[in-house]
RNA sequence: GCCUCCGUAGCUCAGUGGAUAGAGCAACUGUCUUCUAAACAGUAGGUCGGGAGUUCGAUUCUCUCCGGGGGCGCCA
């Protein structure tokens, strides 16, 4: 996928502004289609099959802003030298406020120089922009759902699902910059036999705050310490008065505390959800059924003992056993079939998961996304397997998988113990990092790369922490704006084209938001807006060192130029900090 | 064994079918009386895991081997 290929436009301006905005490099890339096409037109160049044009920003200064390899790739299908070619398309390429010149470089290369004049203004176009900076209208108002954290209610928010909260939140608000209509799902199950164990835990956890000499079981029940102290609070609030109380009261009771105790975790990372999805209503509305007839009815479930290809010994070892609802995932290049109906007719795990599925594609989003732990990848492969088999369009369905983390502290594996009960949860994350540290650093990784949380980075008040490295970019332009303001510096008056290498070195980068946000969604990737945020921070940095406003040896118009140059940056960071889902602090 | 992810600087990681592969940290040398030093300037650091293939061009794509993570349940 090419940049370029996805014309980007803005959204139309605000009326009684006269400074349009202009998307790079997607309008070096209608250039150059433009360019190709006049010389089509000309006879300069044979019509035909073309690859879309690429434009990149250039890989070193001295070459230009922006490059393209374009007429590299042309050669073969149009069977000319690059270097032709490349020089066709300059000779034909139409002026544009935004260029100041192309060069054609050996062996092929297009290589662009921005207006400086055009440049500077893009002060007053962010400016304009405001608090929608690089708001883009790809989506055109299509409807996006994004599925994520989808945990049980059986316990506190534990450090591996926090990656996934962060990375689905993160790219739902990249949806929304660019003009998709997006919807946050949680699926979840408060039914079966968790949850059982869950208020059972909880009521031995009672007895035991009532002083009764009971023990709770190792195996199967809750250990965490947060059930003694919902044990307390009930004991509290209802003294003794429990005591008879069927074990799903106690199950109720363990059920709304986790999800409000999720629902805050969640918020204080600025996380909410638009719809809590329980996995029970496909229970009680027959869309089990539905699934089970409709697979049937496609000659993709039998019931049996054991699956069809498993070995004889499998198979001797399951004689006898009553008969399951197997699908027939093999046919979809599955290692083998799976249960959706067990021998005692209860459904897996994976039936629901089906319908739940089913019921997101009826729902026609336009793009449904599902953010998932590297172990759900199989489940994953058999959910979307059925409903190809179901003749569903799984085109529509993309989904993300996150390998886990690990937390690490004193450069050593800081390990969790679920049984014991004493794992890490998202809320003692928080409170010993603080939200910024805790969305940032999970941020900043791949999906596709393991993810090492360094608590002692984390909590770094040092040059070591990123998260405080761009958050004081935006710090110090705040401190800029206050001074200023207090000395009575009108910034409205300042003459752009005053404006320096650096400031302009800058500007390039923050013209490069659209595209990143761009290419943060059509990927999936939101960790892409964690890094270039790491690396405007980094050009920002160096600059702020040394073009100052205040200050004797400044002149009033390059003060007044510097200072809107400084309130454009910090609407940069303040953009891009928001849209991680971080805060953008004034003073540090 | 099968599926999947990873292997890039001492460490943690970006990136990419194109021009001289980047950043942070660590190491070393410097910089605050000046808008926040949670910062900046500089030095040093690489067979992009090995091999083969495709290509005008491969760190990027394909195959294979090696090493590591995760998954392979009538759990969720």
């Amino acid at each position: 996928m090419h940049i370029a290929a996805r014309c980007a436009r803005m959204r139309p301006s605000a009326p009684g502004r006269e400074i349009d905005l202009i998307v790079l490099p997607a309008a070096h890339a209608r250039l150059v289609e433009q360019a190709l096409a006049a010389a089509v037109a000309a006879g300069n160049l044979p019509a035909g099959e073309r690859p879309a044009v690429d434009i990149r920003p250039a890989a070193r200064p001295e070459l230009g802003d922006y490059a393209s390899a374009i007429a590299l790739r042309l050669a073969r299908p149009l069977r000319r030298k690059p270097l032709e070619i490349a020089n066709t398309i300059a000779g034909h390429l139409p002026p544009a406020p935004f260029l100041a010149s192309v060069d054609v470089a050996p062996p092929g290369f297009l290589n662009f120089r921005l207006d400086e004049t055009w440049l500077c203004a893009q002060i007053d176009a962010m400016l304009q922009e405001g608090d929608t900076l690089a708001q883009l209208d790809n989506g055109n108002g299509r409807r996006a759902l994004v599925e994520f954290v989808s945990a049980n209610p059986t316990g506190p928010l534990h450090i591996g699902r926090s990656r996934g909260a962060i990375v689905g939140d993160t790219l739902a608000r990249l949806l929304q910059a660019c003009g998709y209509k997006v919807e946050r799902e949680y699926y979840f199950n408060n039914a079966g036999r968790q949850m059982q164990m869950l208020g059972e835990s909880l009521r031995i956890r009672y007895l035991q705050a009532l002083g009764r000499q009971v023990d709770l079981p190792e195996e199967d029940f809750y250990q965490g310490d947060y059930l003694v102290q919902q044990a307390r609070l009930l004991r509290e609030e209802q003294g003794e008065a429990l005591l008879s109380a069927a074990g799903r009261d106690y199950q109720r009771f363990a059920e709304a505390q986790m999800f409000a105790g999720i629902r805050s975790t969640l918020e204080r990372i600025d996380i909410r959800h638009d719809r809590f999805f329980n996995e029970h209503s496909l229970y009680e509305n027959g869309a089990l059924e539905d699934v089970l007839d409709r697979l049937q009815a496609r000659d993709q479930l039998y019931q049996a003992a054991e699956w069809e290809g498993a070995s004889e010994e499998e198979k001797n070892r399951a004689a006898g056993r009553a008969p399951a609802s197997w699908f027939r995932a093999s046919r979809f290049g599955i290692d083998k079939d799976h249960v959706l109906m067990r021998s005692d007719g209860t459904p897996t795990y994976t039936l629901p998961d089906i319908a739940y599925h089913a019921d997101k594609l009826a729902r026609a989003y336009d793009l449904t996304v599902n953010i998932l732990g590297a172990d759900h990848y199989v489940q994953h492969q058999v959910v979307r397997a059925a409903l190809d088999a179901l003749g569903e369009d799984t085109s529509r369905l993309r989904v993300v998988i996150l390998q886990f983390v690990r937390l690490m502290q004193g450069g050593v594996e800081r390990k969790m113990s679920t049984r014991r009960g004493d794992y890490e949860t998202l809320d003692d994350l928080i409170d010993e990092t603080g939200p910024d540290a805790v969305r940032y650093l999970l941020l900043a990784r791949s999906a596709d790369a393991r993810l090492d949380f360094d608590l002692d980075l984390a909590v770094a008040q040092n040059n070591d922490n990123p998260v405080y490295y761009i958050q004081n970019a935006h710090v110090r332009c705040a401190g800029i704006l206050r001074r200023a303001e207090a000395a009575g510096i009108d910034d409205t008056v300042g003459d752009l084209s005053l404006l320096g290498d650096n400031e302009r070195c800058f500007l390039r980068k923050a013209l490069e938001l659209p595209a990143v946000i761009e290419q943060s969604v059509t990927e999936l990737e939101p960790h892409r807006i964690a890094f270039y945020a790491h690396d405007l921070a980094g050009i920002f940095h160096p600059l702020y060192e040394n073009v100052r406003v205040l200050g004797e040896d400044v002149p009033p118009e390059l003060a007044a130029a510097r200072l809107r140059f400084y309130r454009a940056a910090q609407l940069v960071f303040r953009r891009v900090l928001t849209l991680m889902g971080m805060s953008a602090p004034e003073t540090m």
